[in-house]
Formats: C-alpha cells, sequence, structure tokens
DNA sequence: CGTCCAAGTAAACAACTGCTGACTTGAGTC
DNA sequence: GACTCAAGTCAGCAGTTGTTTACTTGGACG
C-alpha cells in the first residue's frame, strides 16, 4: 500500500520538503479522498516528519488547498486555448485519460471532484471548475462579453463533467470495459461526443 | 448541519430501525463520503441508538454495503429497459438530474463513487456500475451472447459516466451554470449527446 | 571555534473514531 | 402477574486522528 517517494536529495531544503508533500499529498487526496488520507502516511510518503506539514501549510487542510493551487499552476501553463483548437483539445483531453500510468494528469483532475468539507477549500475547487468549462467553452467560440454565446458555457460544462465522469470510472474505480480501453477506443468513442458538444 | 429524521413511528420495529438506518447512511455516505459520514450522526440522523448500526448491520462497512444493496433492488425495479426505449431511458436519466431536491435518486447515484476503502464493497459497486452499463448498452441495442454488438457497451459506459459526473458537478460540488440550469436546459444539451451514444 | 537560526525530530495531547459488553425496557404468551 | 426474549440504552475501551510543544541537528557566518 504504502508507495514512498524516491530517496530525497539533500537532508536539508524547506523547498524541496514542501513540494515533496504536495506532491505525496496530492496522490492520496486524489486516491484516497480527504478524509481518507491521514497526515501520517502522506508525511511517510514524502519521507518527512508529520510535525512539518503544520510547521509549512498550517493544517491538513492547508496543505489541501496548496494541493488545490498546485493544479491551478500547472493547467493551461501559459495562454489560453483558442476557439477552434478543437482537434488539439480534443486529442489532449483523450490523451489524458488513455496514458493514465504514467501521467500525473489524471490524479490532478480526480483531485478537483474531492472535497474536505471545508467551504473555502470547496470554493477553490468550484473557480476551478468553473475556469476549465471556460476554456472548454472558448473551443466552442464563447466571449465572455458576448451573451449571445452565453449558452456554449452549459455545453462545455456537460463535455467537462463528462471527462471527469470517464476518469472516475477509469482510473478511480476500475470498472469494465473502460478500464481496459485502448486510447483508439477512447478516441472513438469520446471524439464524437467532444466534438458534438464543442462544435461551434 | 444535521438533519434528522421525522419522529419515528413507533418505540419498538426493527424492520423500521433498520430501514431508518439506511435512509440516513445513504444521505450521509452520499454527501460527505464514507469517511466524512461517523456512524453517531448517522444514528443521531435515524433517531436511533448508534449500537443498533453494529447490533443490525455488524459494522460500519456493512451498513455501506447495505446501502449498496439497497440501491441494487430499487434501480430498475421491474423488468428490463428493452432496445428502442431511448426516449424513454434520455428523459427519465435527465429527470434525476433535474428534480434533484425531492427526488432521492442523485444520491444513489451519487453513492456508486463513493469508496469505502473495503475492496468487498467496491467489488459491488463495481457490479452495480456495469449492471447499469448493460441496462443502457441493451437500449443501444447491446445483446449479451453477440459478439458483435459489444463496441455497444463501451459507448453505453460514457453515456453513465457522463451522466455520473454531471450529477457530481450539479448535486455534490454545485458549480455554475449547470447547478441552476433548468430541466429543459439539460434536456436541450445532455439528450443529443446521450442519443447519439445511444443510437442503433 | 562559537554563535545563531532555520530545518528537522520525538513524544505526547486531546479529541474523535468504530465498536463492545453488560445492562434496562417493552411487549407478547401462558 | 411471572416469564421470555428481542429491542434498545449506556458507558467505556482501544485505536487513530490532527496538532502542538519542547527538543536536537546541521550549516553558514563572524
Amino acid at each position: 500500500m504504502g508507495d514512498p517517494e524516491p530517496p530525497r536529495a539533500a537532508g536539508r531544503d524547506a523547498a524541496g520538503t514542501r513540494s515533496a508533500l504536495v506532491r505525496a499529498a496530492r496522490r492520496r487526496f486524489a486516491t484516497e479522498g480527504y478524509r481518507g488520507a491521514t497526515v501520517r502516511t502522506i508525511a511517510a510518503d514524502a519521507g518527512v516528519n508529520v510535525a512539518l506539514i503544520n510547521r509549512y501549510f498550517g493544517s491538513k487542510e492547508g496543505l489541501f488547498e496548496a494541493c488545490l493551487r498546485r493544479s491551478v499552476d500547472q493547467l493551461d501553463p501559459q495562454g489560453r486555448t483558442a476557439p477552434g483548437d478543437l482537434d488539439r483539445v480534443v486529442t489532449r483531453v483523450v490523451g489524458h485519460l488513455a496514458d493514465l500510468p504514467n501521467a500525473d494528469d489524471p490524479l490532478q483532475l480526480l483531485l478537483l471532484l474531492r472535497s474536505s468539507g471545508d467551504e473555502r477549500a470547496d470554493a477553490i475547487r468550484r473557480r476551478m471548475l468553473e475556469h476549465h468549462t471556460e476554456q472548454f467553452a472558448r473551443v466552442a467560440g464563447w466571449q465572455p462579453d458576448d451573451p449571445a454565446t452565453a449558452p456554449l458555457l452549459l455545453r462545455a460544462q456537460v463535455a467537462l463533467g463528462s471527462v471527469l465522469g470517464l476518469v472516475m470510472l477509469r482510473t478511480a474505480i476500475g470498472v469494465q470495459p473502460i478500464s481496459s480501453a485502448s486510447a483508439d477506443e477512447l478516441v472513438a468513442t469520446l471524439g464524437p461526443l467532444l466534438r458534438t458538444l464543442l462544435a461551434p
């Protein structure tokens, strides 16, 4: 069950410790949920003393927030997706779904479905999901200042919700047949769906 | 936070107590997850002594399994959906999504996304999700003994996953705009999606 | 070398978790 | 009315949880 990090580089490196904790926490939070993950296992995974969680993040809740914020920074690393990028978005999304073993990204998506029960963290989570919705909507031609394109937001969110549901089924639950479906099969099934929803 | 049941009928009614516990537990498990829900709050919601959970269900885990099994019995109460019922299925599914306040059903679907960490309960959950997948697939023309129709299973599961993802976004997370979307809007957006996936 | 301070450690606390065992209460039967 | 047994109560145990506190270690600087 334990899946400890490879031995960390130096003995004394605050920044390294912080990031090791966040990396371990994201894995645990995403796979076992907020309550299911314990500070002790997270610290053990990171190869670090438990007390450092409180030292660096104030509380377990603070660590969870840090995980969410790191997701914010990682997604859409630079620039916004532009309208007309439909094919690129589709292949990227399906790629995330298909390559789950090596990629770190499915965990990132799963994290968005976990609740800590704390209202502030949940607000961050909602904001991130709405941000993703807007990114999808932009592909479909949505423009923030054009009310006529507002309905595209709902369509984009349905697309996002579909992807999240599939990540859940395939990665976290492991239900058949989707868990053992190939990338090609996923493209063939999910692709048209996304195209229909996001077509301008 | 506490949302206790209305006062139960009689003082001594084992069957009534059992069902009150299951009803309260389903709400808590679905909304707060397995670890987040505590036996004490569940018992309090049901207006019942904590020890009765262990008496009637052996353990918290046993109560969780009972919740899953009750879902099995409730869904598809009689008869299987037949091919060609596409319209009926679509309106029923969307209805579940739209009427969430009064209906008890969204909780049932959410429950399928919660994990207790116990392998036996997770197996039940997987089996139920696969059962739902087959029900969907049947509508699309899938037949268990005809290998040529096997690909329909994956399409049906994508449909199911989409619905589950949307329930999560709308009911559990409360993200906008889908949380305040009307039934008509949902039909207009989700309907074509399901029709595309499940069309024969 | 001695000083200083951040980085890291160890041990314990208080609260909460699921669960148990001995007990009391109620209703039906003779 | 006494007996019986299931239904329900109560108090507490043993383990785990997040967190804190006092302590030790390591390296940079004078």
